[in-house]
DNA sequence: CCAAAAGTGTTGTTTATACACCCATGT
DNA sequence: ACATGGGTGTATAAACAACACTTTTGG
């Protein structure tokens, strides 16, 4: 006989979800999961699961990530918090949104042989989504956006070397749009937020370029 | 015997807290509630309550604000949600924060006889808070000052019609520093976000003031 | 020597800051 | 007439935007 959890009033159901974008060849990309159930089965859907009685919500977050995808190590932010009464037809869920970040490199999604697969979509090519996933999305990739401007958040996109090259890219992939790249380089230097490492990196059939890194040890930096 | 609502997993309890800001006689101010119940019974609180089955996130801060205090017709909008699993020793309760903004103006606070009662506290001499509230206030207060920065935000705590020294004033309140008032002036106007009403304030015994209210019809403009 | 990306400065424009006096009214 | 807050301009500094060529490497 299953356990049953009792309370005189009524109480909604609490998930999270995660949008987690990655940069990948010069793209926006985020991480959906394939649904295997009802409602919505086999549709794309974002990766979340319900929060549990002694658990964070961000540790929530966390948890499912690395339980859907394998993924963790992420940068990780509270979006919004969404709780329109019908968003899922099964029961009241209030779902706790959250955004991440992840370098590509080195990336290894977890074995993706299962029906719950998760996979990285083109952030302008995306399926349609189950629930309110695609109001989820839009309103990460504005805060993306927005943050990116005066803050170190695209860096979480980036290994620990970089490029000022490879950084600019990053910006015009997030942003939609070209930099121009002395008064890039100027102010990513004038912010202080990059060091030099002294190498470059070798190799390529051209001029090599100089490696920098992150000044701030980890998390985001607020610029001005 | 009382009703009971069951599940086959755990449930937390959801609730809307609500930060609302005014500004009084120049200085920043607070809505607070006594709680007349244990946790915390005689301590002051954020006016709010659990969200109902078929209720909206927002549509439930609002009844609350109007059932706890009387006051409807706020400009509100989501801060944060908190969900560390011991806020609440009676149970898990996790509660969507929200902030608040009203114009002091003709503004009644509903009788205030009970235990319950709800008063406006002075920001900065604010007592002691029940669960995790002054941490969602620090929070508030926070957004609150950064948004003012690049929006009309700060209208909110003036009537429709109002002065520029009036505005000022309200800025200042926020910021906590003061500000050169031709610098003000020419930002405000710049920005187009006001309209003169050709109305002047009569009756005080200097100047009269030119009475100006703001270009968009509702809501809250980002400038910039 | 060629292809490819790395790297570098100057100028004009816009935006932010600092600062002090006259004006219109009510009493 | 005087007290009170309302109202105005200019000069300097800082931030931002536009723009094109030289350098270094690998093949």
């Amino acid at each position: 006989m299953p356990q049953t959890y009792n309370y005189n009033f009524p109480h909604p159901a609490v998930t999270t979800d995660i949008v987690l974008f990655t940069v990948r060849d010069g793209a926006l990309n985020l991480l959906l999961v394939r649904r295997a159930r009802a409602p919505f089965a086999g549709a794309w859907a974002l990766p979340g699961g319900f929060v549990r009685p002694q658990e964070d919500l961000d540790t929530c977050a966390l948890r499912e990530l690395r339980e859907e995808t394998g993924i963790r190590d992420v940068y990780l932010e509270q979006l919004y918090t969404f709780g329109d009464p019908d968003r899922d037809p099964r029961e009241r869920v209030i779902t706790v949104a959250y955004y991440a970040l992840v370098a590509s490199d080195g990336l290894e999604l977890r074995a993706s042989t299962d029906a719950e697969a998760a996979q990285w979509h083109a952030f302008d090519a995306l399926p349609k989504l189950a629930f309110d996933h695609a109001r989820i999305v839009r309103l990460a990739h504005e805060r993306l956006a927005a943050k990116s401007r005066y803050s170190t958040l695209a860096f979480q996109f980036l290994p620990r070397d970089f490029t000022l090259n490879e950084l600019q890219a990053v910006y015009e992939t997030i942003l939609q749009k070209p930099i121009d790249n002395r008064n890039f380089r100027k102010w990513i230097r004038d912010t202080g937020v990059v060091s030099d490492t002294g190498e470059v990196r070798r190799g390529m059939r051209h001029r090599p370029a100089r490696l920098y890194r992150a000044s701030h040890t980890d998390g985001v930096a607020i610029l001005r």
